[in-house]
DNA sequence: CCCGAATAATTTCAATACGAATTATTTCCA
DNA sequence: TGGAAATAATTCGTATTGAAATTATTCGGG
């Protein structure tokens, strides 16, 4: 592992680390935790996903969304329920409470909101559009997808 | 979150999935975790480091690495001494067999070395500089320092 | 139509991961 | 210098994580 190849490493573990804080921060400020909030974020934007497309839309396992999940509809946040196509899969939905949690999440209070503003207005269209090109293809290539 | 911070989170989720499933692999041939690999290569980069600045160089809890350490110690990979300059401290170093074992994970076999190296063989080093500037420049913004 | 392969979800287990509390030591300043 | 504040590491509790095994169901080819 040589330079160029280590500072790439370090360069993507960093930023992810300082996004999941900020998702944390935002987290824990109406009392869940940052994977909890990110799942609740995307059943916002897609529900009645089955639990199998979102642990794929997350990178997660399976086993590890279906823990989280328990969680969830412990909390009241998540309702599961039986897919009426395909007796195998649960089609997963938020609870009335669940929206608001995560709308109050990701609101006006939000950090990471506030951020990833900041982002567009010191970062140029061209230059942010250049991040997501390169970032997709280093991703590809680590993929071996090239 | 709209279009554009959405796809910035899932850009830098992504490329970070994509390099620990690397790291992983190289780790799980040679038997041990990501994470006891990536602690034995920092400290193959830098023996004699205090636990503190492990976590630190690391962006890790002291508990997380003080657990991690815990195994690495009970494999005969890393040995632990207290500090002399400071009584409070622990300093670590590799055994002759942590030395091996990450010469061997990221040696000729290592699937990341290999694909690190393809990133450099088909991005150019001006697209390569470009992709560390600006992942910097987010980390920065995203941790609130711009 | 039927049976083996594939798929969906859960459970289990070991390893992260972090915050909070604890212990031991060092620092620093009144 | 004495003691409060800060620092280093560990322990504890809870929540991810993923691989492997398990169960239930669906699919596909003969």
């Amino acid at each position: 592992m040589e330079g160029i190849g280590r500072d790439i490493m370090y360069a993507i573990a960093r930023a992810q680390k300082a996004l999941y804080r900020l998702i944390r921060e935002d987290a824990a400020r109406v009392g869940i935790t940052e994977v909890q909030l990110i799942v609740l974020y995307t059943l916002l934007k897609k529900e009645h996903i089955r639990l199998h497309d979102l642990a794929e839309k997350l990178n997660l396992s399976n086993s590890n969304v279906s823990g989280t999940v328990d969680r969830l509809v412990s909390a009241g946040l998540v309702v599961r329920e039986p897919s009426k196509r395909d007796r195998r899969a649960v089609i997963l939905s938020l609870t009335e409470k669940g929206k608001e949690t995560v709308l109050a999440a990701f609101g006006e209070q939000s950090v990471l909101r506030r951020r990833l503003q900041r982002i567009q207005e010191l970062i140029s269209p061209e230059e942010i559009e250049q991040f997501l090109r390169l970032q997709e293809k280093v991703k590809t290539i680590l993929l071996g997808e090239e």
